[in-house]
RNA sequence: GUGGUUGUAGCUCAGUUGGUUAGAGCACCGGAUUGUGGUUCCGGGGGCCGUGGGUUCAAAUCCCAUCAUCCACCCCA
């Protein structure tokens, strides 16, 4: 049998897990330095948590786990027959694989909701599952990394976000444009232009514009059924250029007849108002184009890309008014960003941004000559390791190239001999691998000349 | 879900209009070198040519199917 993963998924050796570590490890320090704690939820929910909050397409590219036992009883066969083979599956399936954070999160609120301290925050770093297919960025496995604040209405919740943006990507050495929009604009769009029922299409269409041209956009709108009176207003907000005060302006004047659209405006003034005070170090931008985010979001919404590589969002995140509300918790409304661990390690990757990253390895390996030597080494071995020093002794008596070789591949700085003259003096030779230089010496000297790298 | 790309050694890839025993580089193992690695030199092991079927005297090569892969769309991290 020839073995093979699963489509989508990846293994990862211990190189490529230092670095992903090294990226978890800058948000997590991030994240608790803004007061959030940690959560983590099991790898499967019940799939009535699942359903229904990621929308049709997403409800399409949940994983289910197929029922075992007695409960393949449940089968719809009568579904079955009539070739409904979504229907029949659904029968077959209680639970699925998390398809992102964010419910979960949502779902352990509202089960602990009298143990909280609220506003309740709460950093999360897991994977989640996605039946995508697989391409560039994109893979069935992969990890998330969220923050989310819930139970405060406050805009100072987005303001911290962002700023958490500005100080992961910052210290990662990303050069990113945060883009911000707030889905109440949006609403108030499709309100003035009178299609207000239309809303999720227009959206969906004009968040292409970057990609397809205000052309595009319109053709788009044309098949989504929108009229070609709704489509030469919406022409008017996508024109909208200058600074993300001009565009506020602009805004402000424009749906000034649409309630929701006002309070959107507003909250934009506010946030901005607040982030104008900072000083951050990456390009904060109002986009009034962006509309993606999943179903749930209701107010502001965030979207972070790299400005050096050519990826998909590397985050994104958003208000959300009613999350809980599915599971009987109402009033809580939440805000929250999410890191894509997998396409921020691409794009580093891309970048050449590793090369600095120092890997932790075995600093020391001890040259196994067999007999009393062994012995010895192995005594000398349990010093240095008292000493917080990373050692090993090569387990076996075997030939001198292949212990070398060994700390070769696995990059070991310092070699260790301990024959039978050094025994006899009571020290040892340390011998360092770049240079090539090796001097007898003490355990103690030996100890802070490794200590020193 | 839709469309396309590519599947040959552990890895990256050659392989002519179908024609002897399928190659190279890197990696691996052994030797030159029995207390010193990376460089060099010599030697060696390794392949159901993704899988199944078909055409042919003859298939890595042509045809069909299937699986996997990467990419784009859709959607998203």
């Amino acid at each position: 049998m020839k073995p093979s993963i699963p489509q989508g998924t990846r293994d990862f050796g211990a190189e490529e897990l230092q670095k992903r570590y090294y990226i978890t490890n800058v948000i997590r320090t991030v994240y608790e330095k803004y007061g959030f704690q940690p959560l983590e939820t099991p790898t499967m929910e019940n799939l009535s948590t699942l359903t229904g909050k990621y929308g049709d397409e997403g409800d399409q590219l949940l994983f289910r786990i197929m029922n075992q036992g007695r409960k393949v009883e449940k089968a719809n066969l009568k579904a079955f027959g009539e070739k409904n083979f979504g229907k029949f599956v659904s029968s077959l399936c209680d639970r699925g694989l998390r398809y992102d954070l964010t419910v979960p999160f949502a779902r352990y609120v509202v089960m602990n909701q009298h143990n909280l301290a609220f506003p309740y925050k709460r950093y999360q770093i897991q994977p989640v599952w996605r039946g995508d297919r697989p391409q560039k960025g994109r893979y069935r496995e992969f990890y998330q990394c969220d923050a989310d604040v819930i139970g405060s209405e406050s805009l100072l919740n987005e303001v911290e976000l962002t700023q958490i943006l500005d100080d992961v990507y910052t210290q990662l050495g990303l050069n990113v444009e945060i883009r911000v929009n707030n889905r109440k604009v949006l609403i108030g769009i499709a309100e003035i232009i009178g299609a207000a029922d239309q809303f999720m299409n227009i959206t969906i269409a004009i968040d292409k514009l970057d990609k397809i041209g205000i052309e595009g956009v319109s053709k788009e709108l044309v098949n989504r059924g929108i009229s070609e009176e709704a489509i030469e207003k919406i022409k008017l907000f996508l024109d909208t250029t200058g600074s993300n005060a001009d565009k506020i302006a602009v805004l402000e004047r424009e749906l000034a007849d649409s309630e929701t659209g006002k309070k959107g405006v507003e909250e934009l003034k506010t946030f901005f108002g607040y982030l104008n005070k900072l000083e951050l170090q990456q390009e904060v931008k109002l986009d009034i184009t962006l509309a993606r985010g999943l179903n749930y979001y209701t107010g502001t919404i965030y979207e972070v890309k790299s400005k050096d590589a050519q990826m998909g969002s590397i985050s994104g995140g958003g208000r959300y008014d009613d999350l809980t509300g599915n599971f009987g918790l109402k009033g809580m409304s939440g805000v929250g960003i999410s890191f894509g661990l997998d396409r921020i390690y691409d794009v580093m990757e891309e970048l050449g941004l590793f090369e600095n990253i120092a890997t932790n390895t075995t600093k020391v390996l001890f040259i196994n000559f067999g007999g009393e030597s062994e012995d010895y080494a192995f005594q000398l071995l349990q010093k240095i390791r008292q000493a917080n020093i990373a050692a090993e002794l090569y387990p076996d008596a075997a030939k001198m190239k292949k212990q070398m070789k060994y700390a070769n591949a696995k990059n070991i700085p310092f070699v260790v001999f301990v024959g039978a003259e050094e025994m006899q003096a009571g020290s040892l030779k340390l011998k360092d691998m770049e240079s090539g230089e090796q001097q007898s010496m003490s355990l103690e000297e030996a100890v802070n000349k490794c200590l020193s790298v």
